[in-house]
DNA sequence: CTTCGGCCGCTTTAGACAGCATGTC
DNA sequence: CTAAAGCGGCCGAAG
């Protein structure tokens, strides 16, 4: 289909098209454009990644606007993809549309939505301003649900069906267009939505699926070619080899952290002669810049591992570490980059070929190893090739044995992915839906709950209503129990409580532990209230290693007067989860101690990834304990600010004050303590040439921290560091003048 | 007496959203 | 209930 034939897009779409270099649509897009995307029809488009997807949605944003003014809105289920997708949008606002993102550590323009034409959002976002009732949903006329054959996920995929199901029940006339992988199932996805439905495997670019055995590759047509493992290479090796003496990269999919790393470090002597000076000079640099966002042990291996063109990538390294690699990968800089699966859900890091190494991965609930899903394998292999690049794309499994290839073949290479199904029946996924749907109004009764659920695509899968009925009574009566809403006949309404555990986003599990273990504090330490958080439902467990149960039932014992709650039994059902959250308070309580990163890193056996989500989450539930405190009246508000303040910067309790000073951080407000500036105020009022001399004589540093302190007048200008004042000079890294503004949250 | 290499057995194991109000070293 | 890589400890042989 010729652009200039689509109908209902604004008149500079097409020339828009024109200069990205777009002439004619992809088939699948057509044929959305057939089904209506552009005349506010709904769809789901169930195709291959990287085959127009964006476009499709593009069209449907697009011409919902120009036709009624109203908004887009396009939910994402990553943080990463949403800044990813407002970047790619921002293209439009030289046409004059705003284009704005909102995810729970970052709004544009203060929060004030209502002006954006394309808003992009994570699921729980929207859900979350569903909640709160954002005005400007009633503006809505068009949604795009990006990857939602996620609604698969026991854990976040309920947000997103409700979510979905709600949007449309608050306007019946909103254009739904739903993207998906391919799927066994889509038409389910579109008879639920009441869309039309593109189905398609087409790929722009050819992807060819295979398996290595011996010294070849077979191919999915039948073909083999020869790709033969010398000397002490591995089968990875011997295909990156392969692949870049065709001079292209390689993506390698194992399937542990550990995995990861190691692979990584065998595969720079692979990547290491396929550099050239030029080349090695670039690695350096990004290696130089990976030492630097973190002092860790982690952070040295990847770098070294940079130096030699090759990387890993996986949760437990720091956001930035993260974008440094993919930047690199994607320069062609890195030539292979060894990953958990965080890679083939995140951002688009396309490779000339993919390689998934294992094709089992453990899984503690299902007691030992289990194969992945054709899904996700499919979804890994899908980011072989480049569309534009590439001539073609090629994904391959490893296979050990003869037996093993076969295997291979049946099960991922000529299998169709599996359907999907909804999770909503779960438990923990009703308890929080449920509340939110009878809080925000929705529904004020059983009856009306389970007419609301009916719209759901839990309902479209199963037909009969008897299981989620019992559910949904267990839940009300769980609600009702601990006091977030109240019944009278078949009438519910949600109590204060219920309200505020609704809007500040908490699974009502997590309030009910919250207040149970606040309710009897007298003077709750930071330690009680760090591990109270800790054993919330909405705090990721660390794992107990040999040896913790030991060291923690231990510390149990030293501290149980701190800990808040009755201690449960050794052999009490959840005595481990109770001492895996202590662990993680004991993390916390580190952290807060100034202890250093790398200390903690190697203490726990995590990585400094793991520290911020665990710092993150932290800081948002104490917040939500202050509320629900407050809301109780319980008075405890001071100490759990304390220990929220002193988690989000990582300091002790006297360092507070100084660290809420912008610029300042662990690290400078210690200094400037040693010193003898131990308040804001005292700093605002410091001699100059001690504070230059706390900041080790960095004038650009001094004088934007004394500016945000308040100081009357922080010039620097020839203000010499105060020669008695010493400051230990631990860091070995140059007085830089670059001023790196990256903030916490990239750590 | 020290050092190196190989083998055996024990240990470990993916991911990451949200409130609210602003930003490290 | 299922696996497999990596690492540390141990042992023996070589230096």
């Amino acid at each position: 289909m010729d652009v200039a034939d689509i109908p209902r897009v604004p008149d500079w779409f097409q020339g828009y098209l024109e200069s990205e270099g777009i002439d004619a649509l992809y088939p699948p897009q057509a044929e959305a454009v057939e089904r209506g995307v552009t005349e506010g029809d709904n769809l789901v488009a169930a195709i291959p990644t990287a085959s127009g997807k964006t476009l499709v949605s593009t069209l449907a944003m697009l011409s919902s606007i120009a036709d009624g003014g109203g908004k887009a809105l396009y939910i994402v289920p990553l943080r990463a993809l949403a800044t990813e997708k407002n970047e790619e949008f921002a293209a439009f606002e030289e046409y004059g549309l705003d284009v704005g993102v909102s995810t729970g550590n970052y709004e544009s323009d203060g929060g004030w939505l209502a002006g954006k034409d394309i808003i992009v959002a994570t699921s729980e976002k929207v859900d979350s301003l569903v909640r709160n009732d954002a005005p400007w949903l009633e503006d809505l006329s068009c949604v795009v649900a990006d990857e939602v054959h996620l609604v698969d996920d026991s854990h976040r995929g309920p947000t997103l069906e409700v979510t979905l199901a709600k949007l449309q029940s608050l306007n019946p006339d909103l254009q739904t267009v739903a993207l998906s992988a391919t799927i066994g199932n889509a038409d389910e996805l579109a008879a639920w939505l009441d869309a039309d439905l593109v189905d398609s495997t087409w790929r722009p670019i050819e992807l060819e699926k295979g398996v290595h055995f011996g010294d070849a590759l077979h191919l999915e047509d039948g073909t083999q070619s020869r790709v033969p493992v010398r000397g002490n290479e591995d089968q990875p090796a011997a295909i990156v080899r392969d692949t870049l003496e065709e001079d292209g990269s390689t993506l390698v999919f194992v399937n542990s952290r550990r995995n990861a790393e190691s692979a990584a470090r065998r595969l720079g002597s692979t990547t290491e002669p396929f550099c050239s000076p030029a080349e090695k000079e670039q690695l350096t640099a990004v290696a130089d810049e990976i030492r630097e966002v973190s002092d860790t042990e982690t952070s040295g291996d990847l770098a070294d591992a940079v130096e030699q063109g090759a990387a890993f990538h996986h949760a437990g390294l720091a956001r930035d570490h993260r974008s440094l690699v993919e930047e690199a990968f994607r320069d062609r800089l890195i030539k292979v980059v060894c990953a958990t699966p965080t890679l083939a859900a995140g951002v688009n890091t396309p490779s000339r070929r993919v390689v998934v190494r294992d094709w089992r991965r453990y899984d503690g609930t299902a007691g030992g190893m289990q194969p992945l899903s054709v899904l996700e394998v499919h979804q890994m292999m899908g980011r072989a090739g480049r569309p534009g690049r590439d001539p073609y794309g090629e994904a391959v499994l490893v296979a050990k044995s003869h037996d093993e290839l076969d295997e291979l073949f049946e099960r991922y290479v000529w299998a169709e992915p599996e359907p999907v199904e909804s999770k909503l029946a779960a438990e923990p996924a009703l308890r929080t839906h449920i509340l939110a749907t009878v809080a925000s109004g929705f529904a004020n009764s059983r009856g009306g709950l389970l007419d609301f659920l009916e719209s759901t695509l839990y309902a479209e899968q199963t037909g009969e209503r008897g299981r989620l009925e019992t559910v949904v009574d267990d839940v009300i009566d769980y609600l009702d129990v601990n006091g977030f809403l109240t019944r009278e006949g078949t009438d519910l309404t949600a109590t204060n409580l219920g309200h505020t555990v609704s809007r500040l986003y908490l699974d009502p599990m997590s309030a009910a532990e919250i207040l149970h273990g606040l309710e009897d504090a007298e003077e709750p330490t930071a330690l009680g209230l760090y591990h109270l958080v800790s054993r919330t439902p909405d705090m990721y467990e660390l794992y107990l290693r040999s040896g913790d149960e030991e060291e923690f039932t231990m510390l149990a014992y030293e501290r149980e007067e701190e800990l808040l709650g009755a201690t449960p039994s050794e052999f009490e059902d959840g005595f481990e989860d109770w001492l895996s959250a202590l662990k993680t308070a004991r993390l916390l309580e580190d952290w807060a101690s100034e202890k250093e990163e790398d200390e903690i890193t190697e203490r726990y056996g995590i990585g400094p990834g793991d520290i911020r989500s665990k710092v993150d989450t932290a800081q948002w539930l104490l917040g939500a304990a202050e509320s629900l405190a407050t809301e109780r009246d319980l008075g405890l508000g001071p100490d759990i600010r304390e220990a929220r303040t002193r988690v989000e910067h990582g300091v002790r309790a006297e360092l507070v004050d100084l660290a809420g000073v912008r610029g300042v951080g662990r690290k400078r407000a210690r200094r400037l303590f040693e010193t003898g500036i131990e308040t804001r105020a005292e700093l605002r009022e410091a001699d100059k040439s001690r504070v230059l001399a706390a900041l080790r004589g960095r004038e650009k540093t001094a004088e934007t921290i004394l500016e945000n302190a308040g100081h009357r007048d922080p010039s620097m200008k020839s203000v010499e560091p105060d020669a008695d004042v010493t400051v230990d000079d631990d860091e070995t890294d140059e007085p830089t003048t670059t001023q790196d503004q990256s903030n916490l949250g990239d750590f």
